[in-house]
DNA sequence: AAAGTCTACAACCGCTGCGGC
DNA sequence: TGCCGCAGCGGTTGTAGACTT
């Protein structure tokens, strides 16, 4: 029997009190008993928690299964197009400064941020054979998965017209299916170095079907991609649902708080 | 239908920074 | 000033369920 099946592991106690913490997946119990506490109580001060709410859990557990799951703000949906257009952003910001990524994402915590991370950003990078900090697999980001998100999220909105008033250090992004322009940080987009592109093309292409729809000329516009092509390699998945709360106001005003944060 | 493999995610662990003493 | 306890963060692991063979 495992630590998981039994609730309890067996490491060399410090003490009679570490005999008796749980660890595993939580019961429906203890989650109401947590809840019921922090609801009277309020958050913080998690070793206090653990010690009076009657859960044979540490405070680093119960902190965790509050902020990660019980938290009434938490969202359970799937990360939308938008939100993974964000992260990609943030962390080419911010690189793996997970809860600092997570505060521009209402509703998402770091763990889940992370692990969306982890599990379908870097199993990309897998596929293109290289590293996840890689300059090729930021070229990559760039060049054809940045894009294709747009093309998602301008597909899904259809109304450009409805997007807020471009800030002055912001681009139009012209999509290839003809349904408008998308606004994207500058930062993100093609470095106009053709042996980048010309390198990151090669890549791509041994390894997919990208040859019939990339330009590496037409980066710079970027338009050079055509998205219907990309599903095969690139599974931008994980958003099929389309969360009004993410709408494009929405995004525009978290840009925009990027934008104040790098200046402070 | 069963076995093997893959994927997503919850949870744990170790480290760091900060505040109080 | 150094120590201690706590909260928070990021890395890693374990597991359940989905998918494939």
């Amino acid at each position: 029997m495992d630590a998981y099946e039994s609730g309890f592991v067996s490491e060399t106690p410090q003490s009679e009190e570490d005999m008796d913490v749980r660890k595993g997946p939580w019961t429906e119990e203890e989650d109401f008993a947590l809840k019921a506490y922090v609801n009277t109580h309020g958050e913080g001060r998690w070793n206090s928690v653990a010690r009076l709410s009657g859960l044979k859990r540490s405070g680093k557990s119960c902190r965790l299964r509050w902020l990660n799951y019980l938290r009434p703000e938490v969202r359970r949906e799937n990360i939308s197009p938008q939100e993974q257009l964000l992260i990609l952003q943030l962390h080419t910001r911010w690189g793996n400064r997970w809860s600092k990524i997570a505060q521009h994402l209402p509703g998402r915590t770091d763990n889940e941020i992370k692990n969306y991370w982890r599990t379908r950003v870097q199993k990309q990078a897998k596929q293109l054979k290289c590293d996840v900090n890689s300059k090729q697999f930021r070229d990559a980001m760039r060049y054809v998965w940045i894009p294709r998100l747009m093309e998602r999220i301008c597909a899904s909105s259809q109304s450009p017209s409805a997007q807020p008033d471009t800030p002055t250090n912001q681009i139009t992004y012209e999509t290839t299916s003809g349904c408008g322009s998308v606004q994207v940080d500058p930062s993100l987009l093609p470095e106009l170095s053709g042996t980048s592109a010309d390198s990151l093309y090669a890549q791509v292409s041994s390894i997919s079907d990208l040859t019939d729809c990339y330009n590496p000329n037409s980066l710079q516009t970027g338009s050079g991609l055509c998205s219907e092509n990309l599903g095969g390699t690139w599974n931008i998945d994980g958003g099929d649902s389309m969360e009004s709360v993410w709408n494009e106001e929405n995004i525009w005003f978290l840009r925009q708080q990027l934008y104040d944060d790098d200046l402070n």
